[in-house]
DNA sequence: CTTGACTCCGTACCTTGGTACAGGGTGTAT
DNA sequence: ATACACCCTGTACCAAGGTACGGAGTCAAG
């Protein structure tokens, strides 16, 4: 069985992605990878695409994509005749979500950092609830 | 009972916080606010200090802390007065990972943009897996 | 050829952050 | 005094994203 010298079997897979045989499973339940050559012992046997399928999938969702939007993403990418008409709208779609995204991060760490300058300033000792009305006063304070 | 004028029914608190009765009686399960007056009659009655809290509480969900994080903040600032040193480095680490997120996303968007350029120049089709080595491989495509 | 590690499928269960009843007791306006 | 809105407790359920497990088959090293 050395012809296939990339093929391995769900475990190893996990074992190079760190991550759980059953979190394997479970996305190709979900249908974001394609289901994997399947030889007459039952078994899966996975190719370097799916390992690639999956590091895209961990890293997407660490950037804080939920997996029907990873799924779109790699939709996107394999739907094999995909014209730029068809594909350009959609990236740019996608684009806005990021910069949405990027953009509400940034309020969300510029009241951290007036929380903390608010904090640094002097006082030994935060009033109390200082903090609690800091936030909730948009860091006016 | 119009001697105690700040106090109000589990309604009346949602209401006026815009949230769900059940929200309020989860975090009250779940020890994000400390148990409330009860009367006699079986009943709830709220105070500012509640309204205060479960604000804090909605705020910081939007910045991104999860409930755990929330009632961590909420015992630090009620069983110790909150000093600085408590808070700050907590907030310092949001920030970091506010930061290494939106970096990332800058990435994804970088990917997505080439993919679009490359789209645009001519080539009616995309070669398969672009986007996915590109984001693997942090952009260096 | 045995044994241990691995795979299969199906189903059940977990966590987070809620939300929705049911079946009973109140509070208040008319 | 009688609706009707509101409160109580308790339990069940939801979606997302997994995780675990039972019972059976399989692979590979000694």
């Amino acid at each position: 069985m050395d012809d296939q010298p990339q093929l391995m079997t769900i475990g190893k897979l996990a074992n190079a992605l760190e991550i759980n045989v059953e979190t394997i499973r479970y996305y190709q339940r979900e249908g974001l990878i394609k289901e994997p050559v399947k030889r007459n012992n039952g078994f899966r046997y996975y190719g370097i695409d799916h390992l690639s399928r999956i590091m895209f999938i961990k890293r997407a969702k660490e950037l804080g994509f939920t997996l029907n939007e990873i799924k779109d993403f790699l939709h996107i990418n394999t739907t094999k005749k995909a014209t730029c008409a068809d594909v350009t709208p959609r990236v740019d779609e996608k684009i806005k979500e990021i910069d949405q995204k990027i953009s509400d991060l940034n309020k969300i760490k510029s009241s951290l950092k007036k929380l903390r300058t608010s904090c640094g300033i002097g006082e030994e000792e935060m009033k109390k609830f200082s903090m609690m009305d800091c936030f909730i006063n948009d860091c006016k304070c």
